[in-house]
DNA sequence: GACAACTATATCCGTTGCGGATATAATCAT
DNA sequence: ATGATTATATCCGCAACGGATATAGTTGTC
């Protein structure tokens, strides 16, 4: 397990998993389809893709399995639930700042029609 | 040469030699630089990355070789300047959607610091 | 005008990550 | 009970990254 912070850009699939586990922990399936959701379908996210950036990100400390364990009549058993280590915000942490700052630039640049807000 | 549009997410690399190209022609290597400054030293690409991409670019029909020749007195007769197509705009219009909406997202879930101020 | 440093394009190739296919099995709905 | 969905997992071909290397023109300087 390595313990330094990646620096971005991070792979676009390790963005969005540790996206989504901002939100909370999630299992790995939980995770594929808060990935859809948050990227509006424009990421389609195999188990490939899934579980092979979940190992990897195991190894480089971004996450780890939550020891969380829900009342088994209530959970599906064969979940796994993984959550977000320090090392996992610094680097969501960092990359949002190169997002923010690529949507500046941009702005800047005018390359935004006048008519595109996104707010919530 | 394909014509489609790429579907996002565009590989950092792709993504930012759009948003250097955005900005105006440029050579090759004045894209290297343009990348390190858009990126705050954070993308450091090297010729591989570069010239490799480039290529996959120019076969995808998202860039293409400028006709625009500078008075020889004045330029380096080696440089040879890439543009983008309408295929490159409507790309990095996508892509730079996606950014917009991450952000968005990111500030939803309270990831940014109060502190935090990327504006001009 | 020689020399170094920088600019500029280009290819090679080992390593990494993506992503569809496939497998297996538990859970849920009807 | 039967099928659809949920859930994790691995395999493997393909694409992209990125450092190393090559080659050579341009610029600065003494």
């Amino acid at each position: 397990m390595t313990t330094t912070i990646p620096n971005p850009p991070l792979t676009p699939a390790v963005f969005y998993i540790l996206l989504a586990l901002a939100d909370g922990e999630r299992h790995g399936y939980g995770i594929m389809k808060q990935v859809e959701v948050d990227s509006q379908g424009q990421v389609a996210m195999g188990p490939g893709t899934l579980y092979g950036s979940l190992k990897r990100m195991l190894d480089a400390g971004l996450v780890k399995e939550s020891n969380k364990r829900v009342d088994p009549a209530m959970d599906d058993q064969r979940r796994i639930y993984y959550q977000m280590t320090s090392i996992g915000v610094q680097a969501l942490a960092a990359e949002l700042d190169r997002y923010q700052r690529v949507v500046t630039i941009a702005q800047q640049r005018q390359l935004f029609p006048k008519s595109s807000f996104h707010g919530a």
